[in-house]
DNA sequence: ACTATCTATATAACTATTTATATAGAGCGG
DNA sequence: CCGCTCTATATAAATAGTTATATAGATAGT
């Protein structure tokens, strides 16, 4: 499972469960998610499986932590899921399979629609990772060619992330565009069409 | 849930289970994969809602097909579905988690082989989908502007398919040439480095 | 006849993920 | 002091998805 070992990469210092969602939250979110209550009960199995050791810790804010740090075995663990090569992941797109059944939506316009507001998202989340890209740039002048590897690897999939969209906003375009061809040639020929003389 | 919705969406005319995987198998496997196991208790709970039904068919080859229909219920909640607006997915992508912690191997040629592999991947997929591409437009002279509309949207989606790619493929040149790079930059400067005079 | 393959359905066991809920201390605003 | 938010952990219940396995008729090749 890839959760378990994006844990362990995670956990090249020790961290919380409480503390690992909040590194989801920042940039692992953008191709991989994870709740709470999926976090705590896999760190516990990683523990019983011998690849965590985890200590309780008081807390200045709250209630007392519970601090996880990988064991030998765990970061052999991790070695082994990056040197096995990629992931060949089940690639679910679900707005794509939307897409391929638009065509049964008795009027176009409701396709044209969905596909602005595909465009509208994709738009939007491409102006969000371009905040993080400048972010980045600001605070580090060695943006982005001359930073330590720690950081390079993360900063490559900020630019898949800003590729692909930038890929799928221009589909979205000529989509519409195609869209819309479509739809006034339809308007044009109401009723003859189809075959020629 | 969106295999419900699929599966909706491919009964626009009657099928067994067996042969909407195999609906799957041709076109859809590309942004969504399903197994028959998950399948046929899925129409089952979906007869139950109302939003199929089924009859049992002789068939010629094998023991008899249960053959499913959609309900009025179930063109509803298709409808339902597509004018929703596209259901932004948890989109999880297992090689860019695997990317983001590369630069925890101690070797970065181990990190140039990841990347070689999915760069090849990427290849691979492209040039099926160029395939498939290729078969459509031969098969019919209308591919791809002039094709009915139950045609049109999945020509979308197999086009999407080939931008995303084509960008992928492009992030793994540009990686790999960065990559080497910081390669040799690192075996020139063994020591000193870092900081100037 | 034997074997493999394809058609066809189904279930069990397991793993993964999501949603909802409970608990509890600490700090802040009104 | 009340309610709100944040820190922090945890579990229950439900849903979704994968892997393994069983059954059985039909057809094609050796």
């Amino acid at each position: 499972m890839a959760l378990d070992h994006i844990l362990l990469g995670l956990l090249r210092r020790p961290a919380s469960g409480y503390a690992l969602k909040k590194d989801f939250s920042s940039s692992l979110q953008h191709f991989w998610a994870a709740e709470l209550a999926q976090i705590y009960p896999t760190l516990g199995r990683m523990e019983k499986d011998g690849l965590l050791s985890s200590r309780q810790q008081p807390s200045d804010k709250g209630p007392p932590r519970r601090v996880y740090s990988r064991t030998r075995k765990g970061e052999r663990a991790l070695h082994d899921w990056l040197v096995q090569g990629p992931e060949s992941d089940r690639n679910r797109i679900s707005y794509l399979a939307q897409v391929f059944f638009l065509g049964q939506l008795d009027d176009l316009a409701a396709a044209r629609q969905f596909l602005g507001e595909l465009r509208d998202e994709m738009a939007t989340r491409l102006a969000t990772l371009k905040g993080i890209e400048a972010g980045w740039a600001k605070q580090d002048p060695r943006y982005p060619d001359e930073l330590p590897d720690e950081d390079f690897f993360p900063q490559l999939t900020l630019r898949m992330g800003l590729m692909k969209l930038a890929a799928g906003l221009e589909w979205c375009d000529e989509s519409l565009r195609r869209l819309e061809q479509r739809m006034t040639r339809n308007h044009k020929q109401t009723g003859p069409a189809a075959a020629g003389p």
